[in-house]
DNA sequence: ACCCAATATTAGGCTAACCTAAATATTAAT
DNA sequence: ATTAATATTTAGGTTAGCCTAATATTGGGT
């Protein structure tokens, strides 16, 4: 009978599934960083997981790490858990956008296979999550998703939010408070080379508003053809 | 900051909760077997327990071990968990009132006290589990509660289930499959004393239903006075 | 090509929660 | 009151996952 893998050793693989993903390549301090533990504590983890039969990952000193198919697959279980979670918490139980991620992350390593089953039917097997993240399919595929990020647009373009990055929960009030939130239709209005401001207008807003890079390269847009 | 209970902690203590209400007092091989720990490891953890700072049980040594306020407040928090939880997995998710235990049994130390309130105002705060075990309120008051142990009642006696422990699933099941179900409705019709098996007859069903002691002791009942 | 700052690894330790085996206390039966 | 059976505690040890401090590697700037 083989044991459940820790909390732990599934938080190390989604983080570095979504390093890979994000950044090409998951290093060390970064998975310090995301898990707020020590390096050396990953440097640990990480000898122990490529050391596990089967490996979890492939280790190749002071280069980082990548998931075996073994890992990749725990990886896509937790990340379709937590995904799947935040749409529920949100869709079902009334929690706003930015409070999802932080109670998704502790019950992603208890919920059974069962829950999970009910969860997606309840939510009619969802393909996104509320920031507009794919979900693995029960299968564990990976949905592709062409985005845009926000901070390539120039004026003239209109688009449709699609993705909001969800890591900081004060942003993401920050940006629903202005109603820059998934689904929402846009068109480009400005943009200065000099600070990298992007100033839009929303479909759903009279005022317009103005977006700087740290902001815009945390916003993935679908681009509407040409009127 | 003080940081949480662990989950361990936390079931030692649901677990002393309950065994004080049922056996009237909390002894070490008790709670081992509850936990599917060892003595040995029961009276670590005991140790341990009453010496924290407040204190979480008073522990007598060889004497079995009582809750203190503060413990008995973790337990309560615990015990509201669990039981909103089997209510909701059980209405929300279409779980199965023999499936709901062991899921709370994870979900219970994870859930924060935004969602535990959410889910009670989903449910309309309920006051009663899937087994008929009350729930604690919100400010951790455990509603009384006045059944008859099934046992007790003879022939000719009328009553409404309202409580069905909840430790055996196999039994739970057995049980639905013959609507003996909290809420039904049913007339004692046979008492062997030889035995202690009761014949009952429930409104819902034709068949009568004869039931051991073994399972009449872990159903409680709401007397209903002669006609 | 060399050096240094940034990154990463190793060495050594700690804590929580469990275990087994040995010792001891309690209780029930004579 | 003794003793045997049962229940409990203590002693000693393991494992996972973290930490700090010391050491080693890497790669970009000169
Ligand atoms: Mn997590
Ligand atoms: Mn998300
Ligand atoms: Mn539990
Ligand atoms: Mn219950």
């Amino acid at each position: 009978m083989k044991t459940k893998t820790s909390d732990s050793v599934e938080d190390y693989l989604k983080t570095i599934y979504d390093l890979t993903q994000n950044y090409g390549l998951a290093t060390t301090s970064k998975i310090a960083e995301v898990l707020e533990v020590t390096p050396a504590s990953v440097s640990g983890m990480i000898k122990k997981l490529a050391s596990l039969q089967p490996a979890l990952v492939v280790y190749r000193k002071h280069r980082g790490v990548i998931l075996t198919p073994s890992g990749n697959k725990i990886a896509l279980e937790i990340i379709r858990h937590h995904r799947l979670l935040e749409l529920f918490l949100k869709e079902s139980l009334g929690f706003s956008w930015d409070e999802v991620d932080e109670e998704a992350d502790r019950l992603e390593h208890v919920i059974s296979e069962e829950m999970e089953e009910r969860i997606a039917q309840t939510l009619g097997d969802p393909v996104f999550d509320p920031h507009g993240d794919p979900i693995p399919t029960k299968d564990l595929l990976m949905p592709d998703h062409f985005f845009v990020c926000l901070n390539e647009l120039r004026p003239g373009q209109g688009a449709i939010i699609r993705r909001v990055r969800d890591t900081d929960p004060d942003l993401l009030r920050y940006l629903s408070g202005k109603g820059v939130i998934p689904d929402a239709r846009l068109i480009v209005i400005g943009y200065s080379h000099f600070d990298e401001n992007i100033e839009l207008k929303l479909n759903a807003c009279e005022e317009s508003v103005v977006l700087g890079p740290k902001i815009t390269r945390q916003i993935f847009v679908e681009v509407l053809p040409d009127e």
